[in-house]
DNA sequence: TTCACTTTTTGCCAAATGGCAAATGGTTTC
DNA sequence: GAAACCATTTGCCATTTGGCAAAAAGTGAA
């Protein structure tokens, strides 16, 4: 919990009383290894924020293939439609791939903070664009650097992660072959 | 302007007070082939929207090399930093590849339109947040597809533009070489 | 038209990557 | 430990892509 706080608080300033109302909204949930947070097709119930661990999206292209969308981790924001309101579906899977813990909070608490605090919309919507500025940015790299050069940037970006998921899932996420991968590895040996 | 309102009501709505606000504060500008709307650098004094031709969005990565982040066509709204307030200074170029024409708005007076009009942030903001989701969508597809694929994807996007401008743009947003571009225009001949 | 300049195509070869299948290594279950 | 199962590495070869330079095509100015 207060690992969203002192993140919220980058973005905006909030009094005593609003993070208290913040807090006496938020619940705190795990997730296990290979837990589902959200599934294609499945209504969104709530807004979450990641404080362990790590989460990967990934999603169908049209050949059938898995596609590894990119990788999420702490501090990270987990918003549903454009602005959280109504129900939203997504096309996506979010799937734990270590051990996480999320602050959530419910649909109707969230709209809630919404109305209550004066600035809470420009505080998400900061955060929001944000994120949304970081992945489009490491998507670029991924676009036009070769190989070696794009998993080297993933080891700097997730050190922890190399060797506790599986590869298959990286070499989606960098648009090449697990046996490519494992070359590339090899070299770096 | 007429394209703007338009766009505009798609995510919303507004009265016609509303809107013949947003008229007398807005201005058409045009840009010649090869004019930038923003230089990585300098502060982005307007938010522009487009509403002919077409911008590209490029930047310089951490070799010295040009990279085409992506091209922007018409119905798209630029905005600047994260919520369009204060001053921002982007890194990247944004430079009309073909004759353009957009409907801008000088901050001072788009504060004015947010200010007067309930619901026009969150408008913008739904607005928003549908083109950063257009824009991950389409870098996804550049990083899992092969390269003829993903030139299939740019033409069935960009029809008009394929040869109109430098096929160098296009390889770069390919994440390709001109080289190989080249032939594989070639093969689809 | 001719010249100068830019863009695109092509040839040649090297390097990177994909596809497939077998081998190896690791983990879990009984 | 043995068997079954899954993940990773490796070999082999075909295909794709890159790098470089020359040729060809296109463009604009005088």
């Amino acid at each position: 919990m207060e690992k969203f706080i002192e993140y919220v608080l980058q973005f905006g300033n909030l009094n005593k009383q609003q993070i208290d109302l913040i807090k006496s909204k938020s619940t705190e949930i795990e997730l296990r290894k290979d837990e589902f947070y959200w599934e294609a097709g499945k209504i969104v119930r709530q807004i979450g924020f990641i404080t362990d661990g790590v989460i990967r999206v990934y999603y169908y292209d049209s050949k059938g293939e898995e596609n590894t969308r990119y990788f999420i981790d702490e501090n990270l924001l987990i918003l549903d439609g454009p602005n959280s309101q109504g129900n939203y579906t997504p096309s996506e899977y979010l799937q734990a791939i270590t051990g996480c813990k999320l602050t959530v909070f419910y649909k109707k608490d969230w709209k809630e903070i919404s109305d209550t605090i004066i600035g809470w919309e420009n505080i998400v919507q900061k955060i929001n664009n944000k994120q949304h500025t970081e992945k489009i940015e490491r998507r670029s790299i991924l676009v036009s650097q070769d190989a070696a050069t794009r998993y080297n940037e993933f080891i700097d970006k997730f050190p922890t992660l190399a060797n506790r998921v599986p590869l298959s899932y990286i070499a989606s996420y960098l648009g090449i072959t697990q046996s490519s991968l494992s070359r590339i590895r090899k070299n770096i040996r």
